[in-house]
RNA sequence: GGGCGAGUGGCGGAAUUGGCAGACGCGCAGGAUUCAGGUUCCUGUGGCCGCAAGGCUGUGGGGGUUCAAGUCCCCCCUCGCCCACCA
């Protein structure tokens, strides 16, 4: 058998692992290419998934390794977060044991698939080593202020025990476990990332082009700004001073046709004014109502909206009118004040309150000519209410009618404009084990006081002396001597913070800690940092979009403020990868429609199975693995390799083939362009296209020799990022010394472009009659005179009358005549 | 409700961005090898007409611009993803 996976590929991981082949040099003269992809967490063995990003991320190395660069290609694991603590509960594992035995299982599969990970950066986010560093970098943002901790109603996951970030929650249920997630008042540690939000945004200025726009989109939408104003209005409640309350509103050019004012229940003065208004028993009653509820039960799309009258009222500060107050469960107390004027004419929430509490419905008038923003009820509802201007802005449209009402709002000192953010700090503590302690120690007379550095890292206790079964209560709080500390400014008794960090926390940094991830003295080398920093390209995911992008872009902002970093963001270039689905469905052990990468290699070998994944389509799609041909992946690196043998046996002369020479070059051309834009499917084929242009010129017209050499050598570096041990096998079979590897990345010829010829289609009227050969470059003239000239062509002009002649250079020549 | 994107053979998908539509692979059909199946190797393969040469037609539907449209413009249809009482 000449092609042999199994055999093959172990000889040649062996041999790359004897050479060093892939441990990035510190000292090289080359240009560096930090080339990074999202580092796995290691739950069981690699499935699909794993496999299709590891083989994009290998292929982007590689290339770039044959294109001159000195490469990192870093691998290590994402190692803390709760299935390892959720294996504790249900199986009573050891989750370091079994987190680190998942490990050595992921190693394992990673080497017989044959990535060229340079291993001597491994890391694991769960060693002390690293999550010193992760407690450090918290106490650099806790010393800058943005870590903090505060009160506040969480996102509690039933089952997990624990809180979550926003981030975290989806359609109101734990990401991760899929429970509906209830709410909980704690004191908690937050991140200030709202801090960046404007940085955040403004910085992807310089990704746009080099970062996929749908997740650039997905970020803007989950920053979430909007520009409108905060404005005052005054509440008149018997018995209460009259008070200022701010609301937010992105159209103030409708505060015409506010009827009404609404706060959200939790509302810090709303009980009071339900008390001024003599509606105390119901307040209660209705905040309860509402605080029961879950995020899902409270956003459903479909639910009425339900209020109460507090009895007192709003006076709206541009025309005096004096407006009722409500509480009410549509406006929340997380976003803008808490607090809305209610427009019902332009805000569908609002018409849908009025409705149902018989509130009057105003029509602000859109200015003559000025088209009615989407928003407006107005068009639909006209019958229902009464129209009015805004007096002294007649004859605006609406964005200058804003423009203009936000001026005066402010020279009236009666608001400002205002910008608002969806985005929300980041609740980074979990009431969970397996994770990197926060390096707080309470003190009753110092209060919180960061664990001197000296003391890093604040370990995990051994995993046999902890509780693990959820209680709500952290983990580690179960520990009889663990949180009992001395504090280190007072030297009197104090408490360590019990609560860990978030893993997300971990994983927006791990890209740092692979520059030098052997020093102990500080959490990255500042000169290599200089080399490497930031990343070349990285590849991942579409799944982490938002979360993960987002706070390792957040994070280096910091550092970047720090004075630890030069640069503002972490990663040059971005390239996401769809996901592996079979038969149209997730994969997963309960459907049984798992396919194991496993089985697959013991019978085609890890090239084929990398191949053929990259060949199913455009790296960002997904991948439905029913479609993926393995079979076919297989015949052709089979063919390949039997074409290789029968060209060593044939030998002969050095013959030059021009055809296959074209051929050869062309591949190089194509082939290069589509590695540079990600399009593997069709390197591949162009691959398999060149493939078979070498078997016609063998067996078909007989080419021997150097020709035939030439074009299986080219074609064996071209291969090499895709199917890197059959490639190594072609070259060592062509006699070439190892490693295909080392080699440069072969270029295309320009001379042929002089010499070459090109087959032009000639058209009459648009119709294809004829095709001539013209020395690429012909000028229209010669195109010209050989396009009429041609047999064909002749025969259809007849004696019709030329009206024009369309010639596209190297491409087409289209004689237009009369009719 | 808002935002983004996509519709090309039986299937996955190509098309140098306005220039020979369907590269490459799968599948299918016929043939060779084989006792047979599998493997392997040729040949064919968008649809319609034709023994053939060849012709007509064809990129969700309709209209338009152009010598030339899968690609650009207008209208319609269908599907997918993300966000969502965010004021």
């Amino acid at each position: 058998m000449t092609y042999d996976p199994v055999e093959i590929e172990g000889r040649w991981q062996e041999a790359w692992a004897e050479a060093d082949l892939f441990v990035a040099d510190e000292q090289s003269e080359k240009p560096f290419f930090y080339a990074l992809h999202m580092f796995p967490y290691p739950s069981g063995d690699l499935h699909m998934g794993h496999v299709e990003a590891f083989s994009l991320a290998d292929a982007v190395a590689r290339f770039a390794r044959l294109r001159g660069h000195e490469v990192m290609n870093p691998i290590g694991w994402d190692s803390f977060g709760l299935p390892a603590e959720n294996a504790a509960i249900q199986r009573g594992a050891d989750p370091k044991a079994w987190t680190y035995a998942n490990i050595e299982t992921h190693a394992a599969t990673m080497r017989r698939l044959g990535l060229a990970w340079d291993w001597s950066r491994r890391l694991h986010t769960s060693d002390p080593a690293y999550y010193r560093w992760t407690q450090w970098l918290f106490l650099e943002l806790f010393k800058a202020g943005w870590a903090y901790r505060r009160d506040a109603n969480v996102n509690w996951c039933p089952n997990d025990q624990t809180v979550l970030a926003n981030e975290q929650v989806v359609n109101g249920a734990c990401e991760r476990c899929g429970t509906i997630v209830t709410k909980k008042a704690l004191t908690q540690w937050f991140l200030r990332i709202t801090a960046f939000a404007q940085r955040l945004l403004d910085d992807m200025e310089q990704l746009q082009e080099t970062w996929p726009e749908r997740v650039l989109t997905l970020q803007r939408n989950w920053i979430g700004r909007s520009e409108g104003a905060r404005v005052a209005f005054r509440i008149e409640a018997p018995g209460l001073e009259p008070e200022d309350v701010v609301v937010y509103t992105t159209r103030p050019d409708t505060l015409f046709g506010a009827t009404f004012f609404v706060v959200a229940p939790e509302h810090p003065h709303a009980r009071a004014w339900a008390a001024a208004g003599g509606v105390t028993e119901e307040f209660d009653a209705f905040l309860q109502r509402v605080q029961r509820q879950t995020d899902v039960e409270r956003q459903a799309s479909e639910k009425a909206k339900e209020g109460l009258f507090l009895g007192v009222y709003a006076i709206n500060p541009v025309n005096g009118e004096r407006i009722p107050v409500y509480a009410a469960d549509y406006v929340l107390m997380e976003y803008g004040t808490g607090a809305i004027m209610a427009v019902p004419a332009h805000d569908q929430r609002d018409f849908e309150f009025a409705r149902a509490y018989d509130l009057p419905v105003r029509v602000v008038v859109a200015p003559e000519g000025a088209e009615l923003d989407g928003a407006t009820m107005a068009e639909a509802h006209v019958g229902e209410g009464v129209m009015v201007n805004s007096p002294g802005y007649d004859g605006l449209d609406w964005p200058t009618a804003k423009q203009a009402l936000t001026r005066d709002l402010e020279e009236r000192d009666l608001g400002e404009g205002s910008v608002n953010y969806r985005l929300r700090d980041w609740l980074v503590s979990r009431q969970r084990f397996w994770g990197a302690p926060i390096p707080i120690i309470h003190c009753p007379e110092c209060g919180l006081v960061p664990v001197p550095d000296e003391d890093l890292p604040v370990l995990l206790p051994p995993t046999e002396e902890v509780e693990f079964a959820p209680s709500g209560e952290s983990p580690l709080a179960t520990h009889a001597l663990w949180s009992k500390v001395t504090c280190p400014t007072c030297g009197g008794q104090a408490r360590r913070d019990t609560d860990t960090m978030d893993t997300f926390v971990d994983s927006s940094w791990y890209y740092l800690r692979y520059i030098s991830p052997g020093r102990e003295d500080v959490p990255f080398d500042a000169e290599a940092l200089r080399r490497w920093m930031p990343v070349d390209q990285y590849t991942g995911g579409i799944e982490h979009a938002i979360l993960h992008l987002l706070y390792s872009r957040f994070f280096t902002k910091a550092l970047h403020d720090l004075g630890h970093l030069d640069f503002v963001e972490p990663f040059t270039r971005l390239k996401s990868q769809g996901m592996v689905v079979m038969q149209g469905a997730k994969m997963s052990k309960s459907r049984g429609n798992l396919v194991e990468p496993k089985e697959l290699l013991a019978e085609y070998g890890a090239d084929t199975m990398r191949t053929a994944i990259l060949f199913a389509g455009p790296i960002e799609d997904d991948v439905d693995w029913a479609d993926v041909s393995e079979a076919g992946v297989f015949r052709w690196l089979s063919r390949l390799a039997r074409l290789v043998d029968e060209h060593v046996e044939a030998g002969g002369d050095g013959q030059a083939d021009e055809e296959l020479r074209r051929a050869t070059h062309g591949a190089i051309a194509g082939v290069t362009s589509d590695f540079v834009a990600f399009k593997y499917n069709t390197v591949i084929a162009k691959l398999m296209e060149l493939t078979n242009a070498v078997s016609s010129a063998f067996r078909e017209r007989g080419v021997r020799g150097a020709a035939v050499q030439q074009a299986l050598e080219t074609l064996s570096i071209m291969l090499s990022p895709i199917a890197p041990h059959l490639a190594e096998e072609l070259w060592h079979r062509l006699g070439r010394e190892p490693f295909v590897a080392a080699q440069s990345w072969p270029t295309f010829d320009p001379a042929l472009l002089v010499e070459a010829s090109k087959q032009v289609p000639v058209q009459v009227n648009g119709r294809l009659r004829d095709t001539v050969t013209l020395p690429v470059g012909a000028s229209r003239a010669d195109a010209e005179q050989a396009a009429r000239e041609s047999q064909n062509v002749t025969r259809h002009l007849e004696s019709r009358e030329v009206v024009k002649v369309v010639w596209v250079p190297d491409r087409l020549v289209n004689i237009v005549t009369r009719a």
